[in-house]
DNA sequence: CGCGATTCTTGACATGGATCAAGATGGCGC
DNA sequence: GCGCCATCTTGATCCATGTCAAGAATCGCG
């Protein structure tokens, strides 16, 4: 069942860059017209050819973008709240190039395309705001094509893991989604993500069910050979 | 030699939908302060990780987008006129991702960075022209991560063709750029092409040079399942 | 807690694609 | 028009990765 945004949802979107700099008065309407709902995990929000009528933002749970073609499916991108999806489409009015569905329980913002299309005509400052979101979303898909056909899978595994390993900051973390859906991600099978993972023991990484442990950081980066033209993107 | 743009070369430029709805004011602005220049063939117009002071125009001629990392290299995208590139890098004000160089004697215009931020701070018009345009290259570079992701190297090449025939009209069409060139933007090595283009005349496909005969749209369609899901980018 | 379903791992094998080497073709300048 | 150089093609081989199958580990749920 549909609700309207609460009040500290919307303090949380108003937190993001891209609705940070827009007019109190057209915010406020945006989320006068906005719906929140609560998913399950599993369920498809959007499907990849459906024209674009909800901008998405996550505010909480976990999301996938995945894509199919002749009976196949990839795994896209992991979207983390809070943060907005499927911007592009609703710019243009296109339809959508991804599915999407929750992975866990989530809650999730539906904006109307046509109040932020409305919007975006009106508001300058809210029009900037699109134009770095874009040109970021942009620079990251731009990244991952850089990654996919540059390196193994063995070297995507490793530069994925030293981002997340950065991240968190010490020695241990926990791979934020199931094996199977990051193997799709980074460009392979869930088999040879098994390999990949052993491939890399010698370089310090251990991993026990979902939490990895570094020994050290300078040993896999040798191999991996992170750069900021490829790796700082979050996720 | 650096020169200014001529009034032609404006013109042009102004009917490119990016250029087409800001003010007369602030396109002559922009217009004041570019410099044209002519390049020879093959020739490093930008490296990645170097700052984003231009915008760059190709007015004639026709450049490759490519990306390196650890000794590899990889063909990202064919620039063909008119049309700008590295929009995302200028507007974000961060260093390109990809380098470029010229396919053939190109004639380019340079739109200083700060200049066309300056404007698109300015003019609403000009910033919703660049949401369009981004969000367009947004969708092109994740069309392509899907055929890279989900297609083999042969129902790429299937797929190429097809977009080629139908651009072309009619039954012959010439491949715009090298062969080695085509099976790197393809994600695939030179030898591969020729053995991928041989798997393809069962279909109708004839290749001889860089001459391009399909005989029967229907059947190599049957290989390739084009959709406009991934495949109705230009080039 | 225990059972069933899913996910993960491992091994054996198949295959797509890369590499290496050599020869054919084609374009370009003299 | 000839010769040179780069590109393209072809075949042989190798390697990375996908596939298939079976067993192990894990998770969710009653």
């Amino acid at each position: 069942m549909p609700l309207r945004a609460r009040a500290d949802e919307s303090c949380e979107l108003r937190k993001l860059e891209l609705f940070a700099d827009m007019q109190d008065v057209h915010f406020d309407s945006l989320m006068r017209r906005a719906y929140v709902q609560n998913f399950p995990p599993g369920i498809d929000l959007i499907a990849e050819g459906d024209p674009s009528d909800f901008l998405h933002v996550l505010l909480d749970g976990g999301a996938e973008l995945y894509a199919t073609w002749n009976g196949r499916e990839t795994s896209m991108a992991i979207v983390r709240p809070v943060s907005t999806f499927i911007l592009a489409a609703t710019a243009r009015d296109a339809p959508y190039l991804m599915s999407a569905r929750t992975l866990q329980k989530s809650r999730i913002m539906l904006l109307p395309s046509v109040d932020v299309r409305e919007i975006f005509d009106s508001d300058p400052a809210f029009s900037r705001s699109i134009v770095r979101e874009l040109a970021q979303c942009y620079r990251s898909v731009v990244k991952n094509t850089k990654t996919l056909k540059l390196r193994t899978g063995t070297e995507r595994l490793a530069n994925y893991l030293i981002r997340q390993y950065r991240n968190a900051g010490d020695a241990g973390f926990d791979l934020p989604i199931e094996k199977r859906r990051l193997a799709s991600y980074l460009g392979m099978t869930p088999e040879n993500l098994s390999r990949a993972i052993k491939a890399l023991q010698p370089y310090g990484v251990t991993v026990r069910g979902s939490h990895v442990e570094i020994a050290d950081d300078t040993d896999l980066s040798r191999l991996a050979k992170p750069t900021e033209l490829i790796d700082d993107f979050t996720f």
